[in-house]
DNA sequence: CAACGTACCGGAGGGCCCTCCGCTTAGCAA
DNA sequence: TTGCTAAGCGGAGGGCCCTCCGGTACGTTG
């Protein structure tokens, strides 16, 4: 999909377009509700001194460049799971991680934006994969110490979670992303 | 807000952008998967003969378009709840209603389009607070009668059905949005 | 080192969104 | 009927998105 460019220059390009769209999303995340809308592609093609052109080679979507820039923190998302599974009950892991993912994902809000473009059913499997790998290792787990349901499908929790990126965080966004995961965490319990 | 022009010729502008988008909506909605971003308005400001600025004056937003397109099946849907409390006992009530909301709202995809711009936040509250009213009309039944728990926040549960605008229906939507709504609504359930 | 094929560049172009402001005209008042 | 005035009109303009394709230069091969 995506087999980095053999050829030096697509390569300087290439990373020369992530680190201005990093100081780019930087600057202006400041701001605002955290909806990635913010930034101009043709403003960090203009900065990076590309062409609109050759951003668009390289990152056929906002969201492949966004996703590319926060691949390392998605991973370590993706990571926390089975730490969070060896170290707590699984019921309090799955809470934890849900936490860790909503409150990550407004602080870092191109994590959101990621699982915002795969929930949209048109990403590219290949990344958010792992993602829904995550989900399952926890849903498996509670469902094998019977405190939730078994058979849940991981990526219907995953569309669940996406409501999260649409809070507003300067307006209660805080306390209902708490509320609402306790919904959500209450839905996947076993029914006795 | 909108307090309808007086005068005839704003009054008839209004009316005809209004039945040249229905027709257009109607006419693109066959096919993808009915989010709203399919329809110009630059087109149907042409198509309606007005001027762009016309259009944007008497609909501030796309969202104020499409609300205003379907505001009697909104109306419509709003009053099913009292309609459904009076027949069933709350639990059942608020599936059924979930279920009409979420298929209704796939079908005409306007209905998902106005709850996806309520839910964003930025939407006149003014539209969208006889939904979380019919909302809280079920959760309180509910609540009432001990089958459900008491004091969840309506707009809690508006955000989480928002979800099922986001499924293709072409892909699984149909079964998915079935099981998500079983799992949020064990999620509203009280906890014995 | 020269020459070449192709991987890559870049920006013009068409389309949409939305704003802003000078002009038009409907409806009222005399 | 004839002004008059503000409510309403409309489109030019600036910005962004994304595509497409003629040109450039990298790296390889002889």
């Amino acid at each position: 999909m995506n087999p980095k460019p053999t050829r030096r220059d697509a390569l300087d390009n290439r990373e020369r377009i992530l680190a201005t769209a990093r100081e780019a999303i930087a600057a202006s995340s400041g701001a605002s509700n955290g909806v990635s809308s913010g930034v101009s592609l043709t403003a960090i093609a203009k900065q990076a001194g590309v062409g609109i052109g050759t951003l668009y080679r390289h990152f056929p979507t906002r969201e492949a460049l966004i996703l590319e820039l926060y691949r390392h923190d998605i991973q370590h998302l993706i990571d926390r799971a089975p730490v969070l599974l060896a170290d707590h009950p699984p019921l309090v892991a799955l809470r934890r991680w849900f936490d860790e993912v909503a409150h990550y994902g407004r602080l870092k809000y191109g994590v959101a934006e990621v699982i915002h473009a795969a929930t949209d059913g048109g990403a590219d499997d290949e990344y958010f994969a792992p993602f829904v790998a995550a989900i399952d290792v926890l849903l498996k787990a509670g469902a094998a110490d019977g405190s939730l349901k078994s058979g849940i499908d991981p990526e219907d929790v995953l569309l669940q979670l996406s409501v999260l990126w649409r809070l507003d965080p300067a307006r209660g966004g805080e306390a209902r992303a708490g509320r609402i995961l306790d919904l959500i965490v209450d839905g996947l319990r076993a029914t006795p």
